[in-house]
RNA sequence: GCCGGUGUGAUGGAAUUGGUAGACGUGACGGACUCAAAAUCCGUUGGGCUAAUCCCCCGUGUGGGUUCGAGUCCCACCACCGGCACCA
């Protein structure tokens, strides 16, 4: 009979749906497994190929659990609101929970087409009022616990989707999404403390098995660094507080720079003798992009404007410096000001160069600070011209100069983020409303939580405004309210949430998605916390990974959830490239649709391919000529079914396959699919040579159930096995594996003389050193090698290699 | 500039972590079956030398080193990819 998985895999996908083979119960006395993928956004465009690798992944490893005997929740859900469905909406003029909703019907259908495990039952849906309802209330407590703050800043502003973004949203100058430039706007914006847990989030990276660069990543992104702040004294009798990671170097603090947004300068307007100047290049400074920024950072021109009329005295020798005011020193970051050595440090050479300030060399050891500045921070570095701290090194100096500080009342160590907080409004229509209300009197007032969910009004005009208002602003009926504090009118927060707010606790939800009283029972969350196992992209370390690191943290502070991470390991999946290695694009026209290949090949042929086609964590090429071989292999396993004779497991290919379990098995469990798949051809190659038992090809069965489990229940129906559900391959388990079967009767020994190879010799497995030499030196071509040679030595590899070191015979 | 990663046949990629480099799959070539093609099956396939699938020599980005033995470890360099980037 032919390998007909148009017929199969219906076949199997009804009864696993009908049957609800995957579904997944709390409690048990099996030991839990939690295995995630970073649920899809449901595009109009439908499922590609690019999630079919980590979900397909996923999916597999999760079967594997299953057949090690453990209960398993391996869910999926859909992340829909967003801008996508909002632009499709207003094209279109169909509502975004029209679009929402049919998209989801799709997106399911591929999913089950593919044959993925998921329990269907807990599907979560971040657009579903029920749903939202609790990313409400997550907001809600940290609002009242002071996390959530609306504040007048200048944020990102991408004009194209006329709407705000986080720092994390923006690459390279231009908006994450759409590619837009973006530009700095001042804005009253809701913002959430993601600082406050800086140092929490750098800290517990540590006990978690996550790969190692999205940890590092994480880090670099937090952008811990320690040093100190230090008061100058300006001539107007102000204090200026500056940030530095290199207090020793204070005595060659020849001016000092302040960003352009420092209160300060204006402030001090009145006593400024070139105000206009001054006024002029602020001006200048908030029109920028963040986009021109960067690209001038590249060269680092340096510009400014020296404040005339006040000075900064220096505290360390009472020298007065100049005032500059320049956009290389940032707002955000620090205090917005510096105390500048351009002796050592690039930008500040680069800056007294062009303005001619003084260079005073405080650490020696370098070139000549004239000619370029010395940064070195090691042990290299001897302080000079610094009078205490004349002879130290850079690493003595610190904890001097910082002691001395602190006993003076004008410094102290400190610590800083390069982390801000993270922007949470956006001025559209789909995306999860602020539950918060102005009042003139009360100002802020949060919704009362029994009055969640606060759902979206209808509007008539999804578009959004460029005044920088949300579309539901014009909404006044939804808009107009009173005040849950004091009655007064009142009106609604009229921004909605990022995308990323709804995502940043799915994973929880899918303990319990159909709690009405709580986000999850507390029962569930024991039972099923943390996340096992959570494979994702890298485009996310910085983003979602780290937002919901953050909440999970807030919701364990609150006492909601009982883990203090939410996931104990991660991993992440490289990308699936287009023929010839170009990313996959609608333009380039090498967009693999996942429909297409289950047409021709089969789902089982997909799964196979994608979990073939090379290493997981790296990009690959997608290759139809590839995908042919898998079908290929598929095709050999079904034919050899015909072929298979009655009877227990054969000896013969007994060391193939237990070899083969054990492999199998650990290639899995680390996530080195191709290679599993590998060791499963060269089994089916073996068993054609060898002629193949029942008793062989069972196992055989079952290990390939996880990759093409649709052809794997089928085959082991037709064999006429017996079998209680949908799933055989959990009834039965992962085959056990017996180590002295793996070992072959006879073993070849590869013979070297002089570290070279010069033969091999078949010996029967267990033989001691001195039987393996005999048999080496029988090898003629080692005879040669050994011909009037003395052999000084003997090295032994068991079961592997023997070698013979060798001088000419005296 | 800083941080991280990767360089292996025509090609995607293996190599039990210092022990027979190139598993497995593509592609190519030769053969079988066929009127023929597709499909399937069998064989060959790193380079050089060679009558030879004998033997020998060379070969994992480049140049050194450690070792009986290096794709794997160390030092220096080159190329490409990813992240961050005026963060004081």
């Amino acid at each position: 009979m032919k390998y007909d998985f148009a017929s199969i895999e219906p076949k199997w996908q009804k009864k696993w749906l009908e049957e609800k083979t995957f579904t997944a119960v709390t409690g048990s006395d099996k030991p839990k497994f939690y295995g995630l993928v970073e649920f899809p956004y449901p595009s109009g465009q439908g499922l590609h190929v690019g999630h079919a690798r980590p979900y397909t992944a996923m999916d597999v490893v999760a079967r594997k659990k299953r057949m090690d005997g453990y209960n398993v929740l391996f869910p999926i859900g859909y992340d829909a609101f967003g801008l996508p469905t909002e632009n499709y909406a207003i094209k279109n003029h169909i509502h975004p929970a029209k679009v929402t909703h049919d998209n989801i019907q799709n997106f399911r259908k591929q999913l089950q087409m593919l044959g993925y495990s998921f329990d269907y039952d807990r599907e979560v849906n971040t657009t579903d009022p029920e749903y939202y309802k609790w990313t409400q209330w997550i907001f809600l407590q940290l609002f009242k616990k002071g996390l959530a703050y609306k504040t007048t800043m200048p944020v990102n502003w991408c004009t194209s989707c006329k709407c705000v973004l986080a720092n994390e949203e923006v690459v390279e100058g231009v908006c994450e999404r759409c590619g837009s430039p973006v530009i700095r706007k001042e804005k009253s914006q809701w913002m959430l403390k993601i600082t406050e847990y800086a140092q929490r989030l750098i800290d517990d990276l540590d006990g978690l098995d996550f790969i190692e660069r999205v940890k590092i990543q994480q880090k670099n992104w937090i952008g811990r660094s320690t040093g100190a702040e230090v008061t100058f004294k300006a001539t107007t009798g102000d204090d200026i507080v500056v940030f530095t990671t290199r207090p020793d170097t204070l005595f060659g603090a020849t001016y000092m720079v302040i960003s352009p947004e420092h209160k300060y300068v204006k402030e001090w307007a009145d006593r400024l003798t070139n105000l206009d100047e001054v006024n002029a290049y602020v001006a200048e400074a908030a029109r920028k992009s963040d986009f021109e920024r960067t690209e001038l950072a590249a060269d680092k021109e340096k510009t400014g404007v020296m404040l005339q009329g006040v000075k900064a005295v220096n505290p360390v020798n009472g020298r007065e410096i100049p005032i500059f005011i320049s956009d290389y020193v940032l707002a955000s970051y620090g205090t917005g000001a510096i105390m500048a050595v351009p002796a050592h440090d690039t930008r500040d050479w680069a800056f007294a160069k062009k303005f001619g300030c003084e260079i005073i060399e405080v650490v020696a050891g370098g070139e000549d600070v004239q000619k370029e500045a010395f940064t070195a921070k090691d042990d290299t570095g001897i302080l000079c011209n610094s009078e205490f701290l004349n002879g130290l090194t850079v690493k003595e100096a610190i904890p001097v100069i910082t002691k001395w500080l602190e006993e003076k009342g004008i410094g102290h160590e400190q610590v800083n983020y390069k982390l801000r907080d993270w922007v949470f409004s956006r001025q559209r229509y789909w995306g999860e409303p602020i539950p918060m209300v102005w009042c003139d009197k009360c100002g802020w007032v949060p919704l009362p939580e029994e009055q969640l969910p606060l759902t979206l009004p209808e509007v008539e005009n999804y578009e959004p405004t460029d005044d920088g208002e949300s579309p539901i602003s014009k909404m006044t009926d939804w808009v107009s309210t009173t005040c849950p504090h004091c009655g007064a009118p009142a009106r609604r927060e009229t921004d909605t949430m990022p995308q990323w707010a709804g995502s940043s606790w799915y994973f929880l939800r899918y303990m319990d998605p159909h709690n009405t009283g709580a986000l999850a029972s507390k029962e569930a969350m024991n039972y099923w916390s943390p996340v096992d196992w959570y494979n994702g992209g890298m485009e996310h370390t910085t983003l979602h990974l780290l937002y919901s690191r953050f909440w999970h943290k807030f919701l364990y502070d609150l006492g909601v959830v009982p883990t203090k991470e939410p996931y104990a390991k991660r991993t992440s999946h490289g990308m699936i490239l287009g023929e010839g290695g170009e990313k996959m694009s609608k333009s380039r026209g090498n967009v693999v649709n996942p429909n297409d290949v289950i047409a021709q090949y089969g789902a089982d042929t997909m799964r196979m391919y994608i979990m073939f086609i090379g290493d997981f964590e790296k990009a690959a090429a997608w290759s139809d000529n590839a995908v042919k071989g898998c079908k290929r292999f598929l095709d050999r396993v079904w034919n050899l079914s015909e072929q298979v004779k009655e009877g227990p497991a054969s000896d013969v290919n007994a060391a193939a396959l237990h070899k083969a379990i054990r492999k199998v098995g650990e290639d899995i469990d680390a996530m080195k699919f191709n290679t599993a798949i590998a060791t499963l051809m060269s089994l089916v190659n073996d068993y054609y040579q060898n002629g193949c038992t029942k008793g062989d090809y069972a196992p055989l069965l079952i290990m390939l159930s996880p990759f093409a489990p649709h052809m794997a229940e089928e085959l082991w129906e037709q064999l006429g096995y017996a079998r209680e559900t949908g799933c055989m391959a959990c009834e039965q388990g992962w085959p056990a594996y017996d180590e002295s079967k793996t070992v072959a009767a006879t073993v070849n020994i590869a013979v070297q003389v002089g570290g070279k190879l010069r033969g091999t010799a078949e010996v029967p497995a267990g033989s001691d050193n001195a039987a393996i030499e005999e048999a080496a030196k029988a090898v003629p071509n080692v005879q040669k090698f050994l011909a009037g040679m003395e052999i000084i030595k003997v090295i032994h590899v068991p079961g592997k290699l023997v070698n013979f070191i060798v001088r000419p015979q005296a």
